[in-house]
DNA sequence: AACAAGAATGACATCGATGTCATTCACGGT
DNA sequence: ACCGTGAATGACATCGATGTCATTCTTGTT
């Protein structure tokens, strides 16, 4: 293994025969030396090998570049397409991201977040709109542009990019019934601190009251342990109250799992019975039948979050925006 | 916008009347500050608000505590699971990941590389054996743990946590003909330069002439955009060479789409025409019929290859290793 | 020829932490 | 009372780039 020094502006030029600051100002491509100077000095930084030191550069002009996501978890597809529009659209303006998991707790989030401001990041998009007190402190301490995404609120940390789980749950219920379902059960996920699952269940309820009726049960999934392996508890549950018109999940990953493990089990959907879902993965569009769903924009969120933190950075506003970016309805198979 | 300037070590050093580098060995916990004294400091750097700033720490200390990862994609689930069981593996070890996207081009993956480099990771995880010849020379230069994965060869940059491709397909498709299919096409989804389905298909193809058999065809999806778009073309493909029994494809989400579009076509699957895929998505083994498949293991990559860049880092090892993590073989329902 | 104005370059301090070596201090043994 | 020893603390230089202000060098103008 070579171990020689990695190479500096200084031996660059001592080399050139010119101060590090020229050779500085050469590279970055600022217009204040002569052509003839900047292609000597980019040529012997080729020669030699020369890789500029982002860590140097980051502490002493106080921009690093980085962007901090923070997301509840990157693992399953529905976040992966915000994380993948935000590094997309923050790529092209130069900006890498460095991305935290949250795991749905705000406990978790903030020691996350804790770790993720020590690398003075120059910019962050957090998922959700409830954190704690000392998160939210750190946030505004920061000094850097902050955009919620994910939930809405009427009072952001900073600016805002997401949509009503609530109402979007509201809405999507007071439509199924107008379609003719009646005796609903709702499933949910893993049930966060962050609360959205919950959100979207209070919409739920809050739809059902207002049309009189009443639910007939609800399931937790506690662990999360896989689309068919939270498809058969449900499908148990569903075995066990047949009286079941409607699945209404919070979450779109179950809403998957039930419906091809009631599939499988010879349930007919919708006949039978109907199964929505929340969020809109590629997946729920692969099953059979496909999956009659809310389709959430997550990938316009992170295109819009993104957009917002690259013209704040950029200097161009100092607006702080709060988006509301809706959802749709996806009437496919199982509703 | 409150903008007070951020507190440094400096200011905790004042309002507790030592010197900065006390401060410093405090905070960091280390063995040599009275208890007293230790106390003291914590207490006045929480109640100033302090954050460590890591940019500073890195520079000085030549740790940033960053690992570089760079993959073809993150957008598909494909490559999730390695990057999350590296980024659970690290993340217990205080490690952060910095991830870089090379599209299935090496000389992308050289561009992504010069970027993430100047961040001075600590050690880089990349996909793929094939690299340009400056992504080589970058990679040693830096000094720094490499580990190669996703891909087997004799001679890598530094270790390598892997299977062969080529050896897999070519198995795949010999212990199909033993099964009874003979007439097979190969689908493939872009050509990339990083050539793993190059790989995939040049193993096929000498399953096929060892057999003594011939190809029925192939067909390459130039631009992937999504599951269902690639079934479509692949769907008329097939009614296109109806004299096919397998359709080989060199990508697992390419497989689960032309067998979702081909069930809906009413094509029996696998009566009519058999279809494997390569990869073992999640998504996989929802569909209907679910597929049969080249299962990869993605995580246990994942977690080696962290595993071993955490151990160099701690110093326990220098040794370089090459690690063949195989493959298995999902007989589900296609096949 | 003298000078203004701008272009090109440089000197120096600085970002905030930490590695290294030096110093102070307390305490126990003889 | 003296000294050695180790614990606790501090002074100083340094990591590699860049912001700021100063200086030199052109070039054109009157």
């Amino acid at each position: 293994m070579a171990s020689k020094p990695p190479v500096s502006l200084k031996d660059i030029a001592e080399a050139a025969g010119v101060s590090t600051i020229t050779v500085s100002r050469a590279l970055r491509g600022l217009p204040l030396v002569t052509p003839d100077t900047r292609k000597q000095i980019t040529d012997i930084a080729h020669r030699l090998g020369y890789v500029p030191n982002q860590v140097a550069s980051s502490l002493r002009s106080r921009k690093t570049g980085l962007i901090a996501v923070v997301m509840p978890t990157v693992a399953g597809s529905i976040f992966s397409d915000t994380v993948n529009s935000i590094s997309n659209e923050l790529g092209k303006a130069g900006y890498q991201i460095i991305i935290g998991e949250s795991s749905y707790d705000i406990e978790q989030e903030q020691t996350v977040l804790e770790a993720l401001v020590q690398r003075r990041p120059d910019g962050v998009i957090i998922a959700g709109v409830n954190h704690t007190r000392t998160s939210r402190e750190l946030l505004s301490a920061m000094n850097v542009p902050v955009v919620e995404i994910w939930d809405m609120t009427e009072d952001p940390v900073d600016s805002l990019v997401g949509f009503s789980n609530r109402h979007a749950a509201y809405e999507f219920t007071l439509t199924l019934i107008d379609k003719g379902y009646g005796r609903f059960a709702i499933a949910s996920g893993p049930m966060e601190r962050l609360n959205r699952a919950q959100q979207r269940a209070e919409g739920h309820g809050e739809a059902l009251k207002f049309k009189g009726l009443r639910s007939f049960g609800s399931i937790v999934i506690p662990h999360f342990m896989g689309m068919l392996s939270s498809g058969e508890t449900l499908l148990k549950f569903v075995r066990d109250n047949p009286e079941l018109d409607c699945l209404f999940c919070t979450n779109e990953l179950i809403a998957i799992g039930a419906t091809v493990q009631c599939r499988r089990a010879g349930i007919k959907i919708p006949d039978d019975m109907a199964i929505v879902g929340f969020g809109d993965v590629e997946a729920a569009s692969i099953i059979d039948p496909p999956l009659t769903t809310i389709c959430i924009h997550g990938a316009a969120m992170g295109q819009e979050a993104a957009r917002i933190i690259r013209d704040r950075l950029a200097g161009n506003t100092e607006e702080r925006k709060i988006l509301d970016v809706g959802y749709d309805i996806a009437w496919r198979g199982t509703a």
